[in-house]
DNA sequence: TCGACAAAAAGTGTATGCAATTTTTGTGTC
DNA sequence: GACACAAAAATTGCATACACTTTTTGTCGA
């Protein structure tokens, strides 16, 4: 995703790893990652793994458990609704701050980033699919100059792909590319307002696109196994 | 500091310990941290110490270098302009979200605050005094019921108490608790614009009063002596 | 006296070992 | 067959051990 450097450490290869697993939605909500089976599938000890799992759990991709082990996290309505509130602050001040400071050279990067994105929406691979929308936001935090603010972003919307495994439904989402380019267009153009505008009204969409109350996909046994298949 | 959990584990109380120390100005930019001595003084072995300090390193507390161990981190004037952008963008709104969603309960919380923070300001305890200011802001966040963005302003504002080290003027600093009175007061009264602009002008006031061209206060041998302490 | 180089010391990165806790399995009873 | 309880297995939390890298110290030659 972006902003990843080069992952030098063993233990941000492992970190990374998991967190395209987690957001790639390759792990569910819930699901136990057990050291001992992580330290064998990455050919090293418990002691990086331990490492990695403890980043995660600061980025909120994994809850840790005393003494019980980590689990994929499963975030709750209320924690959703705060990510998605810091989202709306930093990613309509972002918005403006990047039409007051906008250059032809961040245009076209920008431009880049939509070709790339436009062609993983006709593709298959869901994985680069849900990466590259979430770059969309991440990038134009980075074409500002600053990286302290791509990053918090960058962490809050992997979050939001755990909370969208959870409670999309599945008639939404889908037209966050269309709101994409729609953005993409008013900041060529400079509007402030329309990009404001649109920008408050996709992130409201992608929120209201979340069923808040549906049953939550999950990894237990006894809950799968009890659900009546109707 | 608001906000922090009673710290069960004891890489949280080493963490907890660590960042008061140079949120509190008692480790100095540059610092070298070596596991072992930190291992002997809490009385632990090395591997929670290296734990503590890698979470430190993800809040930009310290900074690891590989195979030369963490040293207390050095904020480059451009990470602090851009946590000051970030902290603008996050703080206005959310004192704008306050003043919308404003109740008698959430201005008495407040206001207890502000008489701590006042009785702070007449003590000689600098560092309650640090910790209380940069509460005031954790408060506002928190009293919004939203976890997730007091967070991250947390840490941001511990970044802002290293940055603050390294760059303010002697002569600067000291009118940041009338500016919270101010804001404060335009709260209680719900008077949006005003919060907004004197809480925009309080993080302007206090990013000015950096200085960014400054020598930085070290830790490094050879400066210390090689200036010219005329 | 200074710098280059080598040996020694200190320190980090990772793996492994062990106590303690949790989870699973097995057995007996109602 | 269902439940309670105990033994066994698996798993986590932390400390320790060891290889490898960096830093320091010491020595020699110019």
């Amino acid at each position: 995703m972006a902003g990843m450097d080069t992952p030098a450490s063993t233990t941000e290869v492992i970190v990374e790893s998991l967190t395209r697993a987690v957001v790639e939605h390759r792990l569910l909500p819930g699901t136990k990652l057990a050291e001992q089976k992580l330290a064998d599938h990455f050919g090293v000890s418990r002691t990086l793994v331990r490492q990695a799992l403890f980043q995660l759990s600061q980025n909120r991709l994994i809850r840790l458990e005393p003494a019980r082990g980590a689990f994929v996290a499963t975030p709750s309505v209320d924690e959703a609704r705060q990510v998605f509130a810091v989202r709306r602050m930093l990613e309509i001040a972002t918005v403006r701050a990047f039409v007051a400071a906008s250059t032809p050279a961040k245009i076209r990067s920008l431009k880049k980033h939509m070709e790339a994105e436009r062609k993983a929406m006709l593709g298959q691979n869901v994985g680069l699919r849900t990466e590259l929308l979430g770059d969309f936001h991440v990038r134009i935090a980075q074409l500002m100059g600053n990286e302290v603010l791509a990053q918090i972003l960058g962490e809050l919307i992997s979050r939001c792909a755990l909370i969208t495994l959870m409670y999309q439904t599945s008639t939404a989402a889908g037209h966050s590319h269309e709101e994409h380019e729609g953005i993409f267009n008013a900041l060529v153009a400079g509007d402030e307002a329309s990009a404001v505008r649109l920008m408050q009204e996709h992130l409201d969409n992608v929120e209201a696109g979340l069923m808040f109350d549906r049953d939550v996909p999950s990894n237990d046994l006894s809950m799968a196994l009890t659900a009546p298949n109707a």
